[in-house]
DNA sequence: GAGTTTGAAACT
DNA sequence: CAGTTTCAAACTC
């Protein structure tokens, strides 16, 4: 990313130190979302990139010292990376919203990383982004230069620990079966993580240095460097988002293990998301995106909500889809015309509010005509926030004052409430519900409020209909008028249920006194 | 679910 | 840069 990192394009002398694969750079999508792809540089967030790629051909980022970095073309290279953070206060907002990552049903993949020390993160003095060098064995030593073609070379990664200042960047080492405690689609060996024909890839995941990091890899962010304890045992682990994964699995260049623990769910697709930028963990969790609808665009104009949002497509419904691993090419080609188009094309159109989101504005503003600016037509009102000076809509009528806005607000407010009132009477009939269910169901060992048996048996329901019909034909033989007959059948059904309930009441007191 | 409306994105 | 077309989401029935 020579216009990020010019100090970096220029290629330098290697010093001794391995080379570095890649250089972690950072901005944010069009939705808040920490968006990487779209650079057009080599590194690229947790994606498999192709050295072949006709937009930018795939380099490797060597560093010796902070400052000296060099670039250097590796034929038939592909690299996954992802994000790497500083320790530095922009720390929390990735942790925020990188654990929660996509919704609820994201998980983490922890992939083991092999015995030999090929994981190092390197600190650029000035910079905001940390470095990590990943390196096969062979690489790890002193030459500076890529290794060759290698079919596992991922399988020597291990990352070191690294203490950058006040943030360590490890988090103590896991034995291999806790993997299947924490990862839904756990990979057998890195090694398999990236595997092609002929061609070196490496998996470089984002290693971010939090110290808030605890050893729960529920809650660890993607990327996350789990290195060895000193004296423990000798595999590493590097945390990825499973969409990455997905997006893996789908790629023809990459060859993921399944996990025979763990059938992989190829049924069910997370958003491609990368780590956000400037929304809540909530808001993140809590709403995955839509899947698109896309039909002509292939996904690859920013018509197509997921490529707009860094993302690739993933259980979505649409047809043609480019957007994914398989068409890299294209898409890379496709980020490339965009920003081309617009420098700000990844960027996010809502610009954060320095405090709350009053301050929050369409980058932009909107150019509504018809929509009043109270439909989600608007894209600032469908962001929740007021039209700012910048629009030009006509007859905008989404600004603090509007009678029709606040007339919306509430009854969008109502409608939350009913919806909430709704959802709390249910709990609360499914609570007695199943609690009723609990009373009459046979209980062997009674205890509390229980009755001992089930009463209302076969036998009852078949004596009680009988003594309704009983009572039916009595009416009928009487020459009764239906609304009497009504009455002395539901009579009947009176004292059937009391007869039942006396019974059961009869039966518990028994049961009690022999102790049963 | 089909058809319509809408405004951003893409195109000219 | 303005006008037009394309597109997919939002909306209506």
């Amino acid at each position: 990313s020579e216009h990020l990192f010019p100090q970096i394009a220029k290629k330098t002398p290697v010093s001794s130190a391995a080379p570095i694969k890649f250089i972690i750079t950072k901005t944010v999508n069009s939705k808040g979302f920490l968006f990487l792809q779209p650079f057009p540089c080599h590194v690229l967030s947790g994606r498999v990139l192709t050295q072949n790629s006709p937009v930018m051909p795939q380099r490797t980022i060597t560093l010796s010292e902070p400052h000296s970095m060099s670039i250097q073309s590796i034929p038939g290279k592909k690299i996954a990376i992802s994000p790497l953070k500083s320790p530095s206060k922009n720390i929390k907002p990735v942790q925020s919203v990188a654990v929660g990552g996509v919704s609820g049903s994201q998980f983490k993949t922890i992939i083991p990383l092999a015995t030999q020390p090929n994981v190092q993160q390197i600190q650029v003095p000035g910079s905001r982004f940390h470095y990590v060098r990943l390196v096969t064995a062979t690489t790890a030593s002193s030459t500076g230069q890529p290794s060759g073609p290698s079919t596992s070379s991922i399988q020597t990664a291990k990352p070191m620990v690294v203490s950058t200042g006040a943030v360590r960047m490890s988090v103590p080492i896991v034995p291999a079966q806790t993997i299947k405690q924490v990862a839904p689609k756990p990979l057998t060996s890195a090694a398999q993580v990236v595997t092609t024909t002929q061609t070196q890839q490496r998996l470089i995941m984002p290693a971010t240095p939090l110290p808030q990091i605890q050893p729960n890899f529920t809650n660890l962010p993607p990327g996350t460097v789990l290195a060895p304890a000193p004296g423990a045992g000798n595999v590493g682990y590097a945390v990825v988002p499973a969409q990455y994964v997905t997006q893996l699995q789908q790629s023809p260049f990459v060859t993921l293990a399944s996990s025979s623990s763990f059938p992989a769910p190829t049924g069910i697709q997370t958003q491609a998301r990368l780590p956000l930028n400037g929304l809540t963990t909530a808001e993140t969790t809590s709403r995955p995106r839509k899947p698109c609808n896309c039909t002509k665009s292939q996904c690859l104009k920013l018509y197509c909500d997921c490529f707009a949002n860094g993302e690739f497509c993933n259980n979505c419904n649409c047809n043609n889809c480019f957007n994914n691993l398989e068409h890299e090419t294209e898409r890379q080609k496709a980020i490339k015309t965009c920003l081309d188009r617009n420098p700000e094309a990844f960027k996010p159109k809502i610009g954060k509010g320095k405090e709350g989101e009053s301050d929050r504005r369409h980058s932009k503003g909107c150019n509504c005509k018809r929509s009043g600016c109270l439909k989600n037509y608007c894209e600032c009102y469908e962001a929740k926030i007021m039209c700012s000076s910048i629009c030009k809509c006509i007859g905008c009528k989404n600004f603090e004052e509007s009678p029709e806005r606040k007339t919306l607000m509430h009854l969008a407010d109502a409608a939350e409430v009913r919806v909430q009132q709704q959802t709390a009477a249910k709990t609360k009939l499914s609570s007695q519900i199943s609690d009723l269910l609990m009373r009459t169901a046979p209980v062997i060992s009674s205890g509390g409020g229980r009755l001992p048996y089930t009463f209302v048996t076969k036998e009852v329901l078949e004596a009680t209909c009988e003594c309704l019909l009983e009572q039916a034909k009595k009416a009928e033989h009487t020459h009764q008028p239906q609304a009497e007959a009504e009455r002395m059948i539901l009579e009947e059904f009176g004292h059937c249920l009391m007869r039942i309930i006396s019974s059961a009441g009869k039966a518990k007191a028994d049961c009690a006194s022999i102790n049963c």
